[in-house]
DNA sequence: ACCCAGGAAATTC
DNA sequence: GAATTTCATGGG
């Protein structure tokens, strides 16, 4: 990780909010608050020092990769304070949560990893993408490992994915690979359809259903309007926000989402 | 021993 | 069809 480069002018960013908040599972906090990881095959260590972000990695040729990665070519202060005209309790979260941004990461991982998260606590999730990156994805020049290929990963068994201990997701994971290496679903088009049509595409695939296909259509496709709902949403939505449907929340509905998501599990009092 | 975990499939009523 | 049970695994 030869480089050093330095984003400057970058607000509404906070990299423990963001990299920890459950959208990615790749991401490991330093003692020093700076974080190491791995996106599109690429390792970095990156931190943030009052506006300007700091990312060691590979190639310096790889910037616009991490502007995109971290979306700061979106105004998420705008997004804040359109959002936070929709209801008090909303604004409320928005201020809490204000550091969070919707990454742009790759849409198969994100796939994989929220066809891992379902029925399971984000410390195990992050063990099984650890390993299963570890078993099938590329040993990088520094050590880490890519996330595998979906190319690599459909010609696997169910058996071949036992050592990730990842256990009834195992079959998941293999259908998931096979239709997507074959073009039966096609993540790309899942981008610009409609959004029902994009979700229909994803629930082809065994152990994607709704929410799960809301997950990968916001932090796989960038679908901000997107609006999952597991079982913390459920609880929030019937406690903070009695009557309102996602559709309530407009065409930043996604971000409203992660802001509202993170500020309930860190009250958890308000829900006994 | 018991409960839950960023759900979804399989089974039952 | 809608409600309930099951599905592996690990942590509290």
């Amino acid at each position: 990780m030869s480089e050093t480069l330095a984003l400057c002018g970058v607000r509404d960013l906070d990299l423990a909010q963001t990299l920890d908040c459950g959208q990615c599972f790749r991401w490991v906090e330093q003692p020093d608050g700076s974080f190491t990881g791995v996106a599109f095959g690429k390792s970095a260590a990156v931190r943030l020092e009052k506006n300007t972000l700091y990312i060691e990695t590979e190639n310096r040729e790889d910037e616009p990769l991490w502007r995109s990665y971290f979306d700061l070519d979106l105004d998420y202060a705008s997004v804040r304070s359109e959002l936070s005209k929709l209801h008090p309790v909303l604004a409320e979260a928005a201020e809490y949560a204000g550091g969070i941004r919707i990454l742009r990461q790759e849409p198969y991982e994100a796939l994989c990893t929220f066809i891992i998260s379902q029925n399971n606590n984000i410390k195990r999730i992050k063990g099984i993408v650890q390993r299963l990156c570890e078993c099938f994805g590329e040993r990088l020049p520094d050590g880490a490992y890519a996330f595998p290929t979906v190319e690599t990963m459909a010609v696997l068994s169910v058996e071949d994915l036992a050592p990730l201990r990842a256990g009834f997701r195992a079959r998941y994971l293999c259908d998931a690979a096979q239709r997507v290496s074959s073009g039966e679903v096609d993540l790309e088009y899942c981008r610009t359809a409609e959004y029902e049509d994009a979700r229909a595409e994803l629930m082809k695939i065994t152990g994607v259903g709704v929410k799960v296909a809301d997950c990968v259509l916001l932090f796989g496709l960038h679908r901000v309007e997107a609006f999952p709902v597991d079982v913390w949403m459920k609880r929030a939505m019937e406690k903070l926000f009695p009557g309102m449907q996602p559709s309530d929340f407009g065409p930043y509905a996604g971000i409203a989402q992660q802001y509202i998501f993170h500020y309930s599990r860190r009250h958890p009092e308000l829900f006994d």
